[in-house]
RNA sequence: CGCGGGGUAGAGCAGUUGGCAGCUCGGCAGGCCCAUAACCUGCAGGUCGCCGGUUCGAGUCCGGCCCCCGCAA
């Protein structure tokens, strides 16, 4: 049998699963079903919204499934031979993995065995690392736990945020993945085993993760803006006309130290200034609560009279 | 009807008990200066989101509608 011709399931759920998806199908890979979470209620208006996958599959006429029991029902039936999980958003049991002839490959943004888990992209900014990897792993038990089928470096630049890496990431995964592909579904491929001796963990991200303490030094507190732009953002409380808002901060950099007051908004020469513990930092775009981003020039205007 | 903030000059904002619509920045013109994003002088720029109501008089009070945004998901 022709490889083109195996029996593939993807799973995926956000935007970084996307090239890969799309790759499969330009690339003309039989994929009998596409695996998504189910809608959720997103917006003000709280509508009902398929994800991004599902949007995506459905274009392209596959089949979607989100239910595990069907999937249950389907895998048996039509005994596929690989799954490929990219940010499916849930953790796959061995039963489900099992179904799968050859195994269930997965796409992972980070140099594993480091930053296992949920947010690797915004760990590997949060940490200051100056490269990271995409690898991908074929899957087993235990989350990204599994052996290694292909790992490849990734350099990041200065001013690199989780949302510039993350596409970066994305589609250089799905590149490396799509390489690999014939070679695993000939067999011809030797996985190397974890050192999992060295495994560390990202954590799952909320909002109040974004919470800044200026009490951190300059650099970790840009390197978080960085790091948590766009979600969950990086923000702080202030009082403005007897109301506390919530400010996030959008982009800022490193700057001389001024020596004002910790963790209060100055105007100094026209750059808008906060003292951390050492050093300040620039405010380059910033969004009140309730109020459209806007720049430092402007908040200046209007704030800082 | 999930909760909340907002719509005033090109941008960001203020506008008190209803009584001549303002501030900072930007724009234009001129000046100063070796020079400037600095400084000085002057000018232009408004359907106060839309519709209706109350009033001698509404940015402001009342009712309805449209739009933007934060939270939540």
């Amino acid at each position: 049998m022709n490889y083109k011709e195996k029996k593939i399931v993807f799973f995926g759920t956000p935007e970084f699963s996307m090239p890969t998806l799309k790759k499969l199908v330009d690339n003309k890979y039989n994929i009998i079903a596409v695996v998504t979470q189910s809608d959720k209620k997103i917006g003000r208006a709280q509508t009902l919204q398929e994800t991004k996958i599902k949007q995506l599959a459905k274009s392209y006429n596959l089949e979607v499934i989100h239910d595990l029991n069907k999937l249950a029902n389907f895998l048996v039936k039509e005994k596929p031979d690989l799954g490929i999980v990219v940010a499916y958003g849930d953790f796959l049991s061995e039963k489900i993995l099992k179904q799968f002839k050859v195994g269930c490959l997965n796409l992972h943004p980070s140099a594993l065995p480091k930053y296992r888990g949920p947010s690797p992209i915004q760990t590997t900014i949060l940490n200051g690392d100056k490269k990271t990897s995409v690898t991908i792993i074929k899957l087993d038990k235990d989350m990204d736990h599994g052996p290694i089928v292909k790992q490849k470096k990734v350099k990041l630049e200065k001013y690199e945020t989780a949302d510039s890496l993350h596409d970066k990431l994305s589609i250089k995964g799905a590149e490396i993945l799509i390489k690999i592909l014939p070679k695993y579904l000939k067999n011809n491929i030797k996985v190397k085993e974890q050192d999992h001796s060295k495994a560390t963990f990202s954590k799952i991200l909320k909002r109040e993760d974004g919470l800044i303490n200026w009490q951190q030094t300059a650099e970790e507190i840009e390197r978080m803006i960085r790091a948590y732009y766009p979600w969950p953002g990086t923000y702080f409380k202030t009082i403005i006309n007897n109301q506390e808002k919530n400010i996030k901060i959008h982009s800022a950099s490193l700057s001389k130290n001024f020596d004002s007051e910790i963790g209060k908004l100055v105007n100094k020469n026209g750059q808008l200034i906060v003292q951390t513990k050492d050093k300040s930092i620039s405010i380059n775009s910033l969004q009140i609560e309730g109020k459209n981003i806007m720049s430092a020039k402007e908040y200046i205007n209007g704030y800082l009279k």
